[in-house]
RNA sequence: CGGGGAGUAGCGCAGCUCGGUAGCGCACCUGCUUUGGGAGCAGGAGGCCGCGGGUUCAAAUCCCGUCUCCCCGACCA
C-alpha cells in the first residue's frame, strides 16, 4: 500500500532518468504552462504566471524605492531604428520578428494572404533599448534631467530555433530597465546596482544561488560594453542565466544621439544601462526545486502560500468544515511572512476527493497543505504537509496556526535555499586545473560548473564550445583574483566559471 | 539547419510486421458501496488513428507526399 503509494506519486520520467523530459512533465504536471497554438509560444496558467506575479510585485517595490518609473513603449519598432546599432543588428537581425503588411485579402483558392505592404516595415521588439532611446533623446536637454530611470513589463520575441518552455520560448516576459546617467561612473554603478538586486532578489525570493559575475566579450549583449550575469546551476549542472544588467557605454547614446547640455556649458552623451529578468525564472525554480513529485515553489513566490483543503463527508459536518477553513484563512491573511506581504491562503473546497485535491498541490508545489476535518475541529489541531518534507506531517493546533504558520513558511524557504546551496557548493568543482582534468570532468552529462582559470583567448573558449558544448557563464566577483594557468592551454588567466548552458 | 525518434480519447500507451472498420490504464460522467491518508464494483460518455493523395471489395495498418512535435547538436534571456 505504502509501496504503491510512493511509486505512483513518483513523475514519469524522474530527474534521474530523463532530466529533460521530467522538466517538461513537471510543468505540465503542476499546470504551469502549455507550449501551444504557435510554435515556441506559450500558454501561461495562473499557477504559472502567479508565481511571475509575485516576482513582478516584489521588483516593482525594489526600484520602485531606487526611483525608478515604470513606462511602456510599442510593441513594433521602425526598422530604421534597430539599423542605428550595428552591434545590436548584427546580434539580434536574425531571430527577429518582421511585420511587413497591414492587411488580409481572400485570393481565388479562399485563402487569406497577406496584401498592402508597409512603406516601412516593423520589427517586433526583441528589446526596446533603440525605441527607448529615441524617446530618451527627445525628453533629456540639461544634466538635471539626468539620471532618467525607467523600467518597462513588456512582452518581446526572439524567433528562437529551439524552443523550451519558459527557458527559450520565442515570446516571453521580462522586465527591462533602462536608465541613462550623466557620467560612466553613474551608468557603470547603475548596471552593478541591479545585478545585485537580481542576486538579492534569485537568493532570497527564489530561493535559489546565484554566481554573480561579468560575462566575457563573446556573451555580451549586443551593443554593450560590459555585461554582468547572475549564474543559476539546475539540478542537472547546466547553467541558466537568471538575471542580466549591462553597461552600454555611450554605445546607444551615439546612435540615438542622446545628448544634453553638461555642467560645463558644453554638450555630452548620455551614459546608459539596461537590465532584465524574464519568465525564465520560472524554469530555473522548476529545475533548480523540483522533485520527482512535482514542483516545489518557494514560499515567497508561491500564489498560494497555504492550500486548506476542507474534508467533506456529505454530511452535517460538511457545512462546519468549510466555514472553520474560510475562518482560518480569514485569520491567517493578517499575518505575514516578510514586512507587507500577507500570507496568500487558498480553500479549495472543489467537488474533489480530498486526496486528489492534496496530491494536486503537492504536485503544484504549495509551499503548504492542510487538511481540515470534522475531526480535526473536535481535537482542535489540523496536520500539514509541508512541500519540502512530505514524508513528516506537522501537527499545529488550530490556536497557534497564524502564529505558526509565518515562521514554518520561513523555515520551508529557508530549507529550499538551503539545499539549494548545498547542492551548488557540494558538486561545483575547484580542483579542475589542466585539459585531462577538464575533459574527464566534462565528459560526464550532468557535470557541474568548473571554477578554473582562463586565459582570456576567445580560442580556448571555442575549444570547450566545441568539444564539450561548454561555455564560459561568467568571471565571477568572487575569485576575480584568483590566477593560475589556463584550464585549456596552461597560459597564465583569472578565474573563470565553466559549464554548459540553457 | 544537421542527426535521431514520435504523431491513435484529456494524459500515458497497445494495435501496424501479417489490411477486415479501434482498444488498455489513469482522468472524466452516473449509480451503489466505502468514508480522513492517493478506495471498490457496475454502467457510461468521449476518436475525421496528424494531414493529403494512392493501392484495395476493404487502410490506424501497405505506398507516395506533406505538416507538426520531442530528444541530441549549432544560435540565444
Amino acid at each position: 500500500m505504502a509501496e504503491k503509494a510512493k511509486k505512483s506519486s513518483k513523475l514519469t520520467p524522474t530527474r534521474a532518468e530523463n532530466f529533460p523530459e521530467w522538466y517538461q512533465a513537471v510543468v505540465k504536471a503542476a499546470d504551469l504552462a502549455e507550449m501551444k497554438h504557435v510554435r515556441g509560444c506559450m500558454v501561461i496558467r495562473p499557477w504559472g504566471l502567479g508565481m511571475w506575479e509575485q516576482i513582478r510585485r516584489r521588483f516593482d517595490e525594489v526600484i520602485g524605492e531606487l526611483g525608478v518609473e515604470n513606462v511602456y513603449f510599442p510593441l513594433f519598432i521602425p526598422l530604421s531604428y534597430i539599423q542605428k546599432e550595428a552591434d545590436h543588428v548584427a546580434g539580434f537581425a536574425k531571430e527577429m520578428a518582421v511585420v511587413t503588411h497591414h492587411r488580409l485579402e481572400l485570393d481565388e483558392a479562399g485563402q487569406l494572404v497577406p496584401a498592402a505592404p508597409l512603406n516601412e516595415p516593423v520589427v517586433v521588439r526583441p528589446t526596446s533599448e533603440t525605441i527607448i532611446g529615441e524617446s530618451m533623446k527627445g525628453w533629456i536637454d540639461s544634466y538635471r534631467d539626468l539620471p532618467m530611470l525607467l523600467n518597462q513589463w513588456a512582452n518581446v520575441v526572439r524567433w528562437e530555433m529551439r524552443p523550451r518552455v519558459f527557458l527559450r520560448t520565442t515570446e516571453f516576459l521580462w522586465q527591462e530597465g533602462h536608465t541613462a546617467h550623466e557620467t560612466e561612473a553613474g551608468a557603470l554603478a547603475e548596471s552593478l546596482q541591479m545585478h545585485e538586486v537580481y542576486r538579492e532578489l534569485a537568493a532570497t525570493w527564489l530561493a535559489i544561488p546565484v554566481i554573480p559575475g561579468e560575462k566575457p566579450a563573446s556573451e555580451r549583449f549586443p551593443g554593450a560594453e560590459r555585461s554582468f550575469t547572475i549564474e543559476a546551476m539546475m539540478q542537472d549542472g547546466k547553467a541558466v542565466q537568471a538575471g542580466t544588467s549591462h553597461f552600454l557605454g555611450q554605445n546607444f547614446a551615439k546612435s540615438a544621439d542622446i545628448a544634453f547640455s553638461d555642467r560645463d556649458g558644453g554638450r555630452s552623451l548620455v551614459w546608459t544601462t539596461s537590465w532584465g529578468i524574464s519568465t525564465r525564472l520560472v524554469g530555473a525554480v522548476v529545475m533548480v526545486h523540483g522533485d520527482d513529485d512535482g514542483l516545489r515553489v518557494p514560499p515567497l513566490v508561491a500564489p498560494s502560500q497555504v492550500v486548506l483543503v476542507p474534508i467533506a463527508r456529505g454530511g452535517e459536518d460538511d457545512a462546519r468544515v468549510l466555514e472553520a477553513c474560510r475562518e482560518m484563512k480569514r485569520e491567517l491573511e493578517t499575518r505575514s511572512m516578510k514586512p507587507g506581504v500577507t500570507l496568500r491562503v487558498r480553500v479549495d473546497a472543489r467537488d474533489r476527493r480530498s486526496v486528489d485535491r492534496r496530491w494536486e498541490w503537492v504536485r503544484k508545489g504549495a509551499p503548504v497543505v492542510i487538511e481540515v476535518g470534522a475531526r480535526d475541529l473536535d481535537q482542535g489541531t489540523v496536520s500539514a504537509i509541508r512541500r519540502d518534507d512530505l514524508e513528516n506531517r506537522v501537527e499545529i493546533s488550530i490556536g497557534d496556526l497564524s502564529a505558526a504558520l509565518p515562521a514554518l513558511l520561513e523555515d520551508i524557504q529557508a530549507s529550499l535555499l538551503a539545499q539549494a546551496t548545498t547542492d551548488l557548493e557540494r558538486r561545483i568543482r575547484y580542483d579542475v586545473v589542466d585539459l585531462a582534468g577538464f575533459e574527464a570532468h566534462f565528459e560526464e552529462p550532468d557535470a557541474a560548473f568548473v571554477v578554473a582559470p582562463w586565459c582570456s583567448s576567445p580560442e580556448c573558449e571555442t575549444v570547450a564550445a566545441d568539444r564539450w558544448s561548454v561555455s564560459i557563464r561568467c568571471i565571477p566577483f568572487d575569485r576575480a583574483g584568483e590566477a593560475g594557468p589556463c584550464v585549456i592551454c596552461g597560459v597564465a588567466g583569472e578565474s573563470a566559471v565553466w559549464g554548459r548552458s540553457y
